[in-house]
DNA sequence: CGGTTCCTTGAGAGAACTCAACGTCGGTGG
DNA sequence: CCACCGACGTTGAGTTCTCTCAAGGAACCG
């Protein structure tokens, strides 16, 4: 089932009816701030296909940004030609906390599949950090929780807790409680996020499958037995955070 | 050489004389700030010895610190047992930052060398948002680039890249220029950080020295050939962030 | 329809791990 | 003062997990 762009970009602009207001930073804002939302700028931006970048690392570090729908990714290229996925964006999530203060970023982002992004200047970020202390308090705790996550992928773990790991995870931020998960990358991004070969991703969803843990059929997985794979998942868990 | 436990210990209480006063977040604020700071409670906690625990993972998250003097450690022990060192905090370091806004802390931290922190309350921490911009914004900074180094050490590099931009990165903290870097850690502290075996930090060490870019006699490691080992380490260099 | 890109599976290679032994260092107590 | 002990560091041998290389099939795009 292919992405069904015609939906996301009949998407209204208006925040009122954005799909992730609920977990939005703006948003998130209290009455009190709302005073100082008004001088945001906030400019949808549509990335129509696959692939096609938000920015590249080295860019000028000019604005962060929200996932408004679709999912990123951010990605840094080694001098051995390797691509190395640092995260996925999913709707709610911020894209650019790990160059804030920074001059450039430090990784370039990338659509996986369709995706509206908001974008806010850096210059607007470091306003709100001046005049709104609830929200940059969340700003500060996203990053916070960022990093943990980031420390715990970093982890020293097998191909098989990886995975696990990493459909629990995903399951979660996707699904929320529905056993079928619909992945929105590419086996080859999953492997460059867990450090794996793609063939290793592979074998190891085969694997699973001839288990009766999972049912795999290409991008959609269906998690049949979550309590097992929670099991051999567990040393690896905190990357589900 | 042991830890000079003496000259730790003498260190004057007075931010005025405190050895990283440099790049103290306290310390950094602007004069305009300065009044904020009397109200917070900076309190000097000394671990006198290797392997004293400042927090266990668990624990309320009730403060964050800032390393004064000597090394520590933060780490989980997954559900096999391993210990995972999640980062190593030298002066001037803040440990905590990915705890930040949330109840309990993610992962232990523990002295590697005898060593003075100051205690700053969570709670302060908080006020701090809420009434310093300028400092606020610093400790956006920092969590933001542990975030981005947290996320380059999670790349996927081999045991001699990421051992060699280790030392490149323990020179450059401890050293800053001198050829010689005293490690503070542990081969097996190193190993747990790098997701190696300690014996493979051995032997990467011992290939190092037989092509002569490295001397080392213990915790004692002189780079004779910086440039040697900066091509050897490229692409995992943005971990020495 | 071709031409990609993605997914899957197999066979062989290699990097790092485990297990094991031994030397060294520093602290402790007889 | 020296012998003992435990933690740390080093080295070797064999194993294992994951990677690389290779190929075929499926899905998608122009």
């Amino acid at each position: 089932m292919p992405f069904d762009t015609l939906a996301v970009s009949s998407l209204q602009k208006r925040c009122g009816l954005c799909p992730v207001a609920g977990s939005c930073l703006v948003a998130a804002a209290g009455r009190d701030d709302i005073a100082c939302l008004s001088s945001f700028e906030r400019t949808l931006i549509p990335l129509a296909s696959a692939g096609k970048a938000l920015f590249e690392a080295g860019d000028a570090a000019q604005s962060i940004y929200l996932v408004r729908a679709g999912c990123l990714k951010s990605f840094t290229v080694d001098s051995d030609g390797k691509e190395h996925v640092r995260a996925f964006h999913l709707p709610g999530d911020l894209i650019g906390l790990d160059s804030i203060g920074r001059d450039r970023y430090a990784a370039g982002v990338a659509a996986v599949t369709p995706a509206q992004v908001c974008r806010v200047a850096m210059a607007d970020v470091r306003r709100l950090i001046a005049q709104s202390p609830s929200i940059t308090s969340r700003l500060l705790e996203r990053t916070s929780r960022d990093l943990d996550l980031a420390l715990s992928l970093a982890g020293d773990f097998t191909a098989e807790q990886r995975i696990t790991a990493f459909l629990l995870a995903m399951q979660r931020r996707l699904a929320s409680g529905a056993r079928t998960v619909r992945l929105p990358m590419s086996r080859r991004d999953i492997a460059n996020y867990l450090r794996l070969a793609t063939e290793t991703v592979c074998r190891v969803l085969t694997r699973l499958e001839s288990a009766g843990h999972i049912r795999s059929d290409n991008r959609s997985v269906d998690l049949l037995d979550r309590d097992a794979l929670r099991s051999l998942a567990e040393p690896a868990m905190a990357c589900a955070a």
